[in-house]
DNA sequence: GTTAGCACTCGGGCAGGTTGAGTGCTAACA
DNA sequence: TGTTAGCACTCAACCTGCCCGAGTGCTAAC
């Protein structure tokens, strides 16, 4: 499916994505020769570009303008050109310089993360809180609060916690709750969400009458608890940077593109295909699916702790972006993140 | 030193300003005279024009433009001249609406309150979640993590969680650090945040060798999480209706204004500020002592429960804002949200 | 296959003219 | 004395025609 090209037709298409990604601006036959001091006339270049441009590499504006790399030059560019050199000591630093003496939660690790990767980028950051059902058991609590309802709290093997309102049809008082929570605790810990939801309806159908009432009662509220899910966070960073960028001055697709950050939605079902993937994913212009920020690529890697991928990270940045700089960061990030978030896990086991 | 205005002068102030929130665009003498039909010319609304701009109240773009209304003309109209009407049944209901069937976190809640405000103001909504220090305790649990760490959680009277993560000197084990949970919910139960730092520090004092080593290593341990407040959180929603002002079309200004929103430290500094004072409050431009969001104007209202003030929310608009529509969402809102909270609350003492 | 030459295209910038909304001033009027 | 009509003036916005330069595609020669 690749279509095979030649060295010339290579290294102009590369001068072209690089020279555009550089000014933004389209990039003309004898800019491709002075630049990369080719050995060739603007003339053949400019018969190589024609062909490219056939090929569907290339577009041009209007006649007299230069060319512009189409979402598949970038792709080819991307996939076959683009050689990534790793970061310096001294870049690995200034990212791991944003960890340094922090404290708090993990969510707030997360978010930090987003705005470094959006300085270190100069494009937005993008770090998706893992859904709640792709984590582990560690902790659940139930705290009674007032008329009826009670607050259940999650904690994932990672240190992330998140909470939900449930409503108590009949009054437990704390220390029924107490008691529910130690025997939760010991039945799930451990598990995925998944498996305790699993485990959970096999042990109320197992016990039906035998056990312990509170224990059903038990059993039925974390069910419940567990059912719905606890949608996936995202937090966006910096996306004021495609304010600068000439390709977004129209205000109608800025409109469009920060309606997009608000929503979110989206933006998590993305994350989670990529997360699938694992590994750093680059997701080119309309091939993300999601045309409501056309003219953006995204750049992500997912992070993970021992049990597995647990969320997924990233940059939105315009097609026209430094991929080169800007691939190696993400990956580093993410190793980063998942060794962070590890650190008080290796020790465990 | 409010300086007075005879009658005709505040109905020409008061119908240019609302002609300019409704169009944007400088008023001149003669829309003046068509649009509240006064029997008076062009030419004598012009004599009066200039006394307001002489004033301090209007000013003129250029010579050949209509006039505008300055921050102080503003202040003005908010102070004497806008008369604010009660949301009909059916407005409170569209604001009601966005709460049916809600369930979740106290936090979502508050989330969806700015969407609420940013949708129904068509400006940017703003809610600060409370810091902690002015919250009720109601709940504190510790959840060992591995490599020496723990997560202190905190869930405060009206539902609201929050958690840290704290290094351990020594490794207890999870049930150590429930006997700990257990003695510091006897203990602090019911006291605010404030309240709760002092007691441990009396009892640090007054106990000294007495107590269990168990019981000491919990008021040290709550002690070194209640120190450092966690900082408020804000949520800003619909910041991208700004995007379709024509007063912010400024690039640069509107750079500004995003990066102000994201960074928020500003922010919250604002809304504490607001808060101390209670009620609806009104920020017009420079006003806000803000001036990286030059041009805009805060409308808040704090939330309160049973205990005491536990929050702000408000729209942020630009000067030129509707503001006989927003004071009144706002105000409901506000009442609104406090309802909403406390309503697990009052059945309770 | 490569290159030089050339006619052609098209956006951007500049200058000049027109328009219309709006002002300030002056003089007349009640 | 306050109000009004009239008028000259100002100034942004808009349109127009113009030129310029960058860049192209094509053709013919090397």
């Amino acid at each position: 499916m690749t279509i095979e090209l030649n060295e010339r037709g290579r290294a102009i298409l590369e001068a072209i994505v690089d020279d555009y990604i550089a000014s933004g601006e389209p990039v003309g036959s004898r800019a491709v020769t002075r630049r990369h001091n080719m050995n060739i006339s603007p003339a053949t270049v400019r018969n190589v570009m024609a062909d490219l441009e056939e090929m569907g590499f290339l577009a041009s504006p209007h006649t007299s303008a230069g060319r512009v790399p189409t979402e598949q030059g970038y792709r080819y560019y991307v996939d076959s050109l683009l050689q990534i050199r790793d970061l310096t000591r001294q870049e690995k630093q200034t990212i791991e310089k944003h960890y340094l003496g922090r404290k708090g939660t993990v969510e707030a690790l997360l978010q930090e993360t987003g705005k470094a990767l959006s300085s270190l980028s100069s494009y937005a950051g993008i770090v998706m809180v893992p859904k709640f059902t792709s984590t582990v058991f560690r902790h659940i609590e139930f705290v009674r609060l007032s008329g009826g309802r009670a607050l259940v709290i999650f904690v994932s093997q990672s240190g992330l916690v998140q909470n939900k309102l449930i409503e108590l049809d009949e009054d437990l008082s704390q220390r029924e709750l107490e008691q529910m929570t130690n025997y939760l605790n010991e039945t799930l810990s451990g598990m995925n969400i998944q498996e305790a939801r699993e485990k959970i309806a096999a042990e109320m159908k197992r016990e039906k009458a035998l056990y312990d009432k509170l224990m059903k009662k038990a059993l039925e509220l974390s069910g419940q608890a567990l059912e719905e899910d606890i949608e996936g966070k995202v937090f966006i960073e910096g996306a004021s940077s495609f304010l600068e960028l000439p390709e977004f001055a129209e205000v109608g697709q800025m409109k469009k593109l920060f309606q997009a950050f608000e929503q979110k939605s989206r933006l998590v079902e993305l994350l989670d295909k990529s997360q699938e993937a694992g590994g750093v994913q680059i997701f080119i212009g309309s091939a993300n699916s999601y045309n409501q920020i056309e003219g953006c690529s995204l750049i992500t890697s997912s992070y993970q702790n021992v049990h597995g991928t647990i969320g997924t990270l990233g940059v939105i940045g315009p097609n026209r972006m430094s991929y080169s700089k800007v691939i190696p960061i993400v990956d580093y990030t993410a190793k980063l993140v998942s060794r962070l978030l590890e650190s008080g896990l290796d020790k465990e086991k």
